[in-house]
DNA sequence: TATGCTACCTTGTAATGCAAGATACTATTA
DNA sequence: TAATAGTATCTTGCATTACAAGGTAGCATA
Protein backbone atom coordinates (compact mmCIF):
# COMPACT_ATOMS: atom_id res chain seq x y z
CA UNK A 1 0.00 0.00 0.00
CA UNK A 2 1.28 3.06 -1.04
CA UNK A 3 1.95 6.04 2.16
CA UNK A 4 1.60 8.40 -0.61
CA UNK A 5 -1.96 8.04 -1.86
CA UNK A 6 -3.25 8.03 0.84
CA UNK A 7 -3.07 11.88 1.95
CA UNK A 8 -6.19 13.78 1.74
CA UNK A 9 -8.39 10.85 0.84
CA UNK A 10 -8.48 9.95 4.12
CA UNK A 11 -10.33 13.48 4.97
CA UNK A 12 -12.99 12.46 2.35
CA UNK A 13 -13.32 8.62 3.75
CA UNK A 14 -13.82 10.28 7.27
CA UNK A 15 -16.51 12.74 6.34
CA UNK A 16 -17.88 10.23 3.85
CA UNK A 17 -18.62 7.94 7.05
CA UNK A 18 -19.67 10.54 9.30
CA UNK A 19 -22.42 12.17 6.74
CA UNK A 20 -24.45 8.89 7.14
CA UNK A 21 -23.78 9.21 10.53
CA UNK A 22 -21.91 9.89 13.88
CA UNK A 23 -18.98 7.32 14.28
CA UNK A 24 -16.08 7.29 17.59
CA UNK A 25 -12.67 7.27 16.24
CA UNK A 26 -11.65 3.29 17.02
CA UNK A 27 -14.46 2.52 14.68
CA UNK A 28 -13.88 4.93 11.71
CA UNK A 29 -10.13 3.21 11.81
CA UNK A 30 -12.13 -0.21 11.93
CA UNK A 31 -13.98 0.43 9.26
CA UNK A 32 -11.65 2.43 6.78
CA UNK A 33 -8.98 -0.17 7.38
CA UNK A 34 -11.27 -2.93 6.14
CA UNK A 35 -10.31 -1.51 2.53
CA UNK A 36 -7.35 0.98 3.44
CA UNK A 37 -4.06 0.36 5.80
CA UNK A 38 -4.27 2.66 8.53
CA UNK A 39 -3.56 3.43 11.77
CA UNK A 40 -5.38 5.31 15.13
CA UNK A 41 -2.15 7.32 15.26
CA UNK A 42 -3.43 8.69 11.62
CA UNK A 43 -7.00 9.42 12.46
CA UNK A 44 -7.40 10.36 16.07
CA UNK A 45 -4.58 13.88 14.71
CA UNK A 46 -7.07 14.32 11.83
CA UNK A 47 -10.36 14.37 14.21
CA UNK A 48 -8.78 16.46 16.22
CA UNK A 49 -8.18 19.03 12.77
CA UNK A 50 -12.12 18.72 11.79
CA UNK A 51 -13.29 19.81 15.37
CA UNK A 52 -11.02 22.46 14.94
CA UNK A 53 -12.07 23.54 11.46
CA UNK A 54 -15.81 22.96 12.69
CA UNK A 55 -16.64 20.47 10.92
CA UNK A 56 -17.55 18.06 13.34
CA UNK A 57 -18.65 18.38 17.10
CA UNK A 58 -18.32 15.86 19.93
CA UNK A 59 -20.01 14.15 22.82
CA UNK A 60 -18.90 11.24 25.23
CA UNK A 61 -21.23 7.83 25.23
CA UNK A 62 -20.82 5.31 27.53
CA UNK A 63 -19.34 2.07 25.91
CA UNK A 64 -20.21 -1.27 27.28
CA UNK A 65 -16.99 -2.67 26.76
CA UNK A 66 -13.98 -0.17 27.65
CA UNK A 67 -12.98 3.17 28.17
CA UNK A 68 -16.58 6.20 26.93
CA UNK A 69 -16.43 6.65 23.53
CA UNK A 70 -15.86 9.83 22.07
CA UNK A 71 -18.85 10.29 19.67
CA UNK A 72 -18.48 12.99 16.33
CA UNK A 73 -21.16 14.39 14.64
CA UNK A 74 -20.41 16.06 11.23
CA UNK A 75 -21.81 19.63 11.21
CA UNK A 76 -23.41 22.03 7.66
CA UNK A 77 -19.56 23.41 7.33
CA UNK A 78 -18.32 20.06 7.39
CA UNK A 79 -21.26 18.49 4.58
CA UNK A 80 -20.01 21.69 2.73
CA UNK A 81 -16.49 20.37 2.84
CA UNK A 82 -17.50 16.75 2.28
CA UNK A 83 -19.07 17.80 -0.83
CA UNK A 84 -16.22 20.08 -2.06
CA UNK A 85 -13.80 17.25 -1.54
CA UNK A 86 -15.94 14.60 -3.28
CA UNK A 87 -16.03 16.72 -6.34
CA UNK A 88 -12.72 17.50 -6.22
CA UNK A 89 -11.89 14.04 -6.03
CA UNK A 90 -13.46 12.70 -8.81
CA UNK A 91 -12.51 15.69 -11.23
CA UNK A 92 -9.07 14.36 -9.59
CA UNK A 93 -9.73 11.31 -10.82
CA UNK A 94 -10.61 11.98 -14.55
CA UNK A 95 -7.49 13.82 -14.71
CA UNK A 96 -5.72 10.96 -13.61
CA UNK A 97 -7.19 8.79 -15.96
CA UNK A 98 -6.40 10.33 -18.78
CA UNK A 99 -2.94 11.20 -17.90
CA UNK A 100 -2.11 7.32 -17.43
CA UNK A 101 -4.38 6.12 -20.39
CA UNK A 102 -2.65 8.60 -22.71
CA UNK A 103 -5.53 11.10 -22.99
CA UNK B 1 -7.19 21.51 -6.37
CA UNK B 2 -6.51 19.37 -2.83
CA UNK B 3 -2.80 19.35 -2.76
CA UNK B 4 -2.85 15.82 -0.72
CA UNK B 5 -4.12 14.22 -3.31
CA UNK B 6 -1.25 14.75 -6.23
CA UNK B 7 1.20 12.95 -3.30
CA UNK B 8 1.99 9.70 -4.74
CA UNK B 9 0.24 10.13 -7.67
CA UNK B 10 2.53 12.48 -9.87
CA UNK B 11 5.11 9.63 -9.43
CA UNK B 12 2.42 7.76 -11.65
CA UNK B 13 1.62 9.96 -13.89
CA UNK B 14 5.24 10.77 -14.75
CA UNK B 15 6.29 7.62 -14.73
CA UNK B 16 3.23 6.38 -17.24
CA UNK B 17 4.40 8.97 -19.93
CA UNK B 18 7.91 8.51 -19.71
CA UNK B 19 6.58 4.76 -20.65
CA UNK B 20 5.76 6.14 -23.84
CA UNK B 21 8.40 8.31 -24.65
CA UNK B 22 11.39 10.04 -23.55
CA UNK B 23 10.45 13.68 -21.62
CA UNK B 24 12.50 16.52 -20.09
CA UNK B 25 11.32 17.95 -17.16
CA UNK B 26 9.54 21.11 -18.58
CA UNK B 27 7.70 19.68 -20.96
CA UNK B 28 6.67 16.54 -18.38
CA UNK B 29 5.32 19.99 -15.83
CA UNK B 30 3.64 21.30 -19.54
CA UNK B 31 1.79 17.85 -19.98
CA UNK B 32 0.24 17.05 -16.29
CA UNK B 33 -0.90 20.37 -15.90
CA UNK B 34 -3.16 20.30 -18.21
CA UNK B 35 -5.31 18.22 -15.42
CA UNK B 36 -3.35 18.52 -12.33
CA UNK B 37 -1.95 21.43 -11.24
CA UNK B 38 1.69 21.19 -10.47
CA UNK B 39 4.82 23.21 -10.57
CA UNK B 40 8.71 22.75 -11.46
CA UNK B 41 9.09 23.15 -7.97
CA UNK B 42 7.71 19.46 -7.98
CA UNK B 43 8.76 17.84 -10.75
CA UNK B 44 12.83 18.65 -10.83
CA UNK B 45 12.78 16.92 -6.99
CA UNK B 46 10.86 13.97 -8.21
CA UNK B 47 12.92 13.53 -11.16
CA UNK B 48 16.51 13.41 -8.97
CA UNK B 49 14.39 10.34 -6.93
CA UNK B 50 13.92 8.43 -9.91
CA UNK B 51 17.26 8.55 -10.86
CA UNK B 52 18.69 7.86 -8.13
CA UNK B 53 15.97 4.99 -7.47
CA UNK B 54 17.50 3.83 -10.97
CA UNK B 55 14.10 4.11 -12.50
CA UNK B 56 15.10 6.52 -15.34
CA UNK B 57 18.54 7.54 -17.00
CA UNK B 58 19.10 10.63 -18.35
CA UNK B 59 21.03 12.85 -21.38
CA UNK B 60 20.99 16.00 -22.35
CA UNK B 61 20.31 17.35 -26.02
CA UNK B 62 20.56 20.91 -27.70
CA UNK B 63 17.31 22.83 -27.97
CA UNK B 64 16.53 24.57 -30.97
CA UNK B 65 14.95 27.62 -27.79
CA UNK B 66 16.42 28.04 -24.59
CA UNK B 67 18.83 26.23 -22.89
CA UNK B 68 19.87 22.51 -23.26
CA UNK B 69 17.17 19.88 -22.45
CA UNK B 70 17.66 17.26 -20.01
CA UNK B 71 15.73 13.86 -21.50
CA UNK B 72 14.60 10.99 -19.10
CA UNK B 73 14.47 7.83 -19.99
CA UNK B 74 12.50 4.59 -18.17
CA UNK B 75 14.47 1.80 -17.56
CA UNK B 76 13.05 -1.64 -17.08
CA UNK B 77 13.20 -1.13 -13.11
CA UNK B 78 11.29 1.96 -13.58
CA UNK B 79 8.88 -0.05 -16.15
CA UNK B 80 8.42 -2.37 -13.04
CA UNK B 81 7.46 0.20 -10.53
CA UNK B 82 5.57 1.48 -12.54
CA UNK B 83 3.40 -1.17 -13.04
CA UNK B 84 3.24 -2.03 -9.56
CA UNK B 85 2.19 1.18 -8.74
CA UNK B 86 -0.64 1.32 -11.27
CA UNK B 87 -1.75 -2.20 -9.78
CA UNK B 88 -2.09 -0.11 -5.99
CA UNK B 89 -3.51 2.75 -7.42
CA UNK B 90 -6.26 0.70 -9.16
CA UNK B 91 -7.01 -0.98 -5.78
CA UNK B 92 -7.13 1.73 -3.78
CA UNK B 93 -9.78 3.41 -6.18
CA UNK B 94 -11.93 0.38 -5.55
CA UNK B 95 -11.09 0.77 -1.88
CA UNK B 96 -12.28 4.41 -1.64
CA UNK B 97 -15.00 4.07 -4.04
CA UNK B 98 -16.24 1.24 -1.32
CA UNK B 99 -16.02 3.43 1.86
CA UNK B 100 -17.71 6.58 -0.29
CA UNK B 101 -20.54 4.79 -1.80
CA UNK B 102 -21.39 2.84 1.70
CA UNK B 103 -19.94 -0.74 0.33
C1' DT C 1 -2.61 -12.28 38.32
C1' DA C 2 -2.21 -11.52 33.63
C1' DT C 3 -3.70 -11.47 29.14
C1' DG C 4 -6.43 -9.46 25.54
C1' DC C 5 -9.66 -6.43 23.71
C1' DT C 6 -11.67 -1.92 23.49
C1' DA C 7 -10.82 2.99 23.34
C1' DC C 8 -8.55 7.14 23.93
C1' DC C 9 -4.33 10.09 23.26
C1' DT C 10 0.75 12.16 22.20
C1' DT C 11 5.48 12.61 20.34
C1' DG C 12 8.85 12.51 16.83
C1' DT C 13 10.11 11.25 12.21
C1' DA C 14 9.82 10.89 7.25
C1' DA C 15 7.98 12.11 2.94
C1' DT C 16 6.86 15.39 -0.39
C1' DG C 17 4.33 19.38 -2.84
C1' DC C 18 5.14 24.13 -3.52
C1' DA C 19 6.18 29.00 -3.27
C1' DA C 20 9.86 31.68 -4.21
C1' DG C 21 13.89 32.61 -6.07
C1' DA C 22 18.22 32.01 -8.94
C1' DT C 23 20.47 31.05 -13.36
C1' DA C 24 20.88 31.08 -18.37
C1' DC C 25 19.80 30.91 -23.31
C1' DT C 26 17.07 32.73 -27.28
C1' DA C 27 13.93 35.76 -29.71
C1' DT C 28 11.30 39.81 -30.16
C1' DT C 29 10.36 44.53 -29.66
C1' DA C 30 11.10 49.38 -28.49
C1' DT D 1 21.30 48.81 -27.25
C1' DA D 2 18.08 47.67 -23.61
C1' DA D 3 14.09 45.52 -22.05
C1' DT D 4 10.82 41.97 -22.04
C1' DA D 5 9.12 37.37 -22.49
C1' DG D 6 9.42 32.56 -23.20
C1' DT D 7 11.96 28.29 -22.54
C1' DA D 8 14.50 25.42 -19.39
C1' DT D 9 17.13 24.13 -15.53
C1' DC D 10 17.83 24.01 -10.47
C1' DT D 11 17.72 24.96 -4.99
C1' DT D 12 16.03 26.35 -0.33
C1' DG D 13 12.81 26.40 3.26
C1' DC D 14 8.14 25.67 4.79
C1' DA D 15 3.79 23.26 5.62
C1' DT D 16 1.20 19.24 5.72
C1' DT D 17 0.28 14.78 7.17
C1' DA D 18 0.70 9.47 7.76
C1' DC D 19 2.59 6.53 10.97
C1' DA D 20 5.41 3.95 14.25
C1' DA D 21 5.83 3.75 18.83
C1' DG D 22 4.47 4.53 23.08
C1' DG D 23 1.27 5.68 26.99
C1' DT D 24 -3.30 5.51 29.76
C1' DA D 25 -7.44 3.22 31.13
C1' DG D 26 -11.68 0.11 31.59
C1' DC D 27 -13.62 -4.42 31.28
C1' DA D 28 -13.80 -9.50 30.68
C1' DT D 29 -11.90 -13.95 30.80
C1' DA D 30 -8.63 -17.50 31.96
Amino acid sequence: MNIQFKKGVLELCVLSLLNRQDCYGYELVEHISKYINISEGTIYPLLRRFRKDGYVTTYLQESPEGPPRKYYKITDEGRKAFENLLEEWEAFIIGVNRIIRGE
